[in-house]
This record gives C-alpha cells, sequence and structure tokens, in this order.
DNA sequence: GTAGACCTTGACCCCGACGTCAAGGCCAGA
DNA sequence: TCTGGCCTTGACGTCGGGGTCAAGGTCTAC
C-alpha cells in the first residue's frame, strides 16, 4: 500500500509516516515510480508507534518497542529493553504525579486562603511562597 | 535599580526581564541614557510571577496577579480574576493528575503483563490497546 | 584616556512532533 | 489530452521561555 492509505489506516498523517521514516523509526521500501510501499508489518509497527505515542512515550522511547517487533517478536514488548522503557516510564509517572500532587495542594491552599481573605474582606497576606523547583509540563494536547 | 541588579535580587536573568517586558507583563520606565529603571515594587511583581511560574504557571496566566498588584492590592492573588485562574489552574491539575494516574495503570498492567508472558518463556499477546486520548506532556523539566 | 562593567537593540538558536506550503513527477479516467 | 488526485523532496513555521551572540552606547575608576 502507499503512504496515503497507510496513514489513513493507522488514523495519522502522511508527513507523520515521512517524518517516522526520517527518524529511521519506519523506513519504507521503494516502488518503481519513487513511490513509498508499506505492507500489513509495517501497519503493526505504526499501530505500536502510535499506541505508545498515545500513553505520551517519545517516539525515540518507542524504538525498542519497534525493533523488538521488527525482529519477529509477536508483541513489541516481548523484550527486554521494552520492559525497561516501561519501568522507566513508570517511574517517570510516578514522579510527574508526585509533583502535581503536591503542587495542587499548594495551590489550593492558596486559593482557600485567599478566598477566606476576600470573605472577610481583609488584605490578603504577602505573596506565596517560593517552591523549591516543580515542573512538570500541565499544557493539554494542541488542537 | 537596573536591570542587572533586579535580575541578581529576583534570582533571574537580564534577558527573562527584557523578555517579560516585551510581553507588556513587566513594563519599564527609561532613563535619561534609556537604560531600564525598576523600583522595589517592580521587585513584587516579578516575585509573584517567578512564584507562579515556579508552581507551574503559563506567563499568560500570570497577568492577572500582575495586574491585581499593580492596582494596588495587597497581594496578587486579592482580585476575582486571579481566583478565577486558581480555580482553572486546580481543574487542570485534577484532569492531568487523573490522566496521568489512568496512563501508569495501564502501563503497570502492561508490563506486568509482559513480564509474566516471558517469565513463562510464552510469546505475549497482541499490542496493547489503543488508549482514547490521554495526553499530558510527561516530559520532565530541561537542564 | 582608557579599561571594564554595565547597558541597549536585534537576531538567531533550542526542544519535539509534526503542519503547511511550494514546485514538480506519476498515473488513471473521460 | 487534460484534469485531478495521488506522490516526491525541501524548506520554513509553530509553541514557550528564554539562551546566546554581536555591535555598539554609557558610566565609573584609575
Amino acid at each position: 500500500m502507499r503512504i496515503g492509505e497507510l496513514a489513513e489506516r493507522a488514523g495519522t498523517t502522511t508527513r507523520t509516516l515521512r517524518y517516522y521514516e526520517s527518524l529511521g523509526l519506519l523506513p519504507a521500501r521503494r516502488t518503481g515510480n519513487g513511490y513509498r510501499s508499506y505492507d500489513e508489518d509495517d501497519l503493526r509497527l505504526l499501530q505500536q508507534i502510535r499506541t505508545l505515542r498515545d500513553f505520551g512515550f517519545e517516539l525515540e522511547e518507542t524504538r525498542p518497542f519497534v525493533e523488538c517487533l521488527r525482529s519477529g517478536h509477536p508483541a513489541g514488548d516481548s523484550c527486554p529493553a521494552s520492559l525497561e522503557v516501561y519501568r522507566r516510564k513508570l517511574a517517570e509517572l510516578d514522579e510527574c504525579i508526585g509533583r502535581l500532587s503536591a503542587i495542587r495542594e499548594r495551590v489550593g491552599t492558596q486559593l482557600d486562603q485567599a478566598e477566606r481573605a476576600r470573605a472577610r474582606l481583609e488584605a490578603a497576606a504577602t505573596a506565596p511562597e517560593r517552591a523549591p523547583e516543580p515542573r512538570c509540563e500541565l499544557t493539554p494536547p494542541g488542537p
């Protein structure tokens, strides 16, 4: 199948497939006229990539899974390297959730205090204290 | 005081202050020779901005707090607009934490299954199911 | 008068994962 | 033959929050 069909079947765009190819993540064979040519196995690789991306994996982190599938394993996570990525991701998720929860706590406290201050029609205290270094990206997915 | 001193006292850089000025977030007066000139109030505004940024607020989200302080209120969160931002942020945090927790769950499950499959020396099942649309940025803060 | 420590604006660079042209090649149907 | 729909490569834009020059102006101390 050609690039347009693969993109459609995987629910993505041709631009994305060319980008993956440029990373060496999903190389394509070529037909006589230079068109990219894909088969059902490529679709499976692509689905693996998209699935992991939906889980918040970076593209580079999907590479072990793709390699694993390509080397004949039945699932992308049948290989040790993939399991290692899973574990790293779990740790990352835990840390991120922990940070966000701590911030949530502090923001909630600030809101409570500020609301009470307004309710009492009193001047609020000074600015909130400086947090040590809590940064996880919070921005929701772009349009 | 001039830009260098303000930057140092706030623990940031002159570049950052010029950037904030370009956004209209922290405008500066000018002395005769064109140098930027700041006072203690500007330091307070800047501290408010940095504090909120440490909480993961985007710069635009700090604007209501800064406006609030500039209009004479004792704290940046003394104004309704600021409280509104607090509430939005709380909702955002809750959603983000929820998403990440759900993903954590799924990744954990995947890992368990894959590990058990390997332990049994059996082939794992097919690729993990497609998640609906769970994207929070997970990347840790840059260096 | 001159070093050097500050300041000015302008411009380009970074990250990730693509989106969005632009200019042109290939192929099928009417 | 021509139109329209695919495909190709290449190059630039996006977003946030600044970093990092470069070329030059200003002030203070010696």
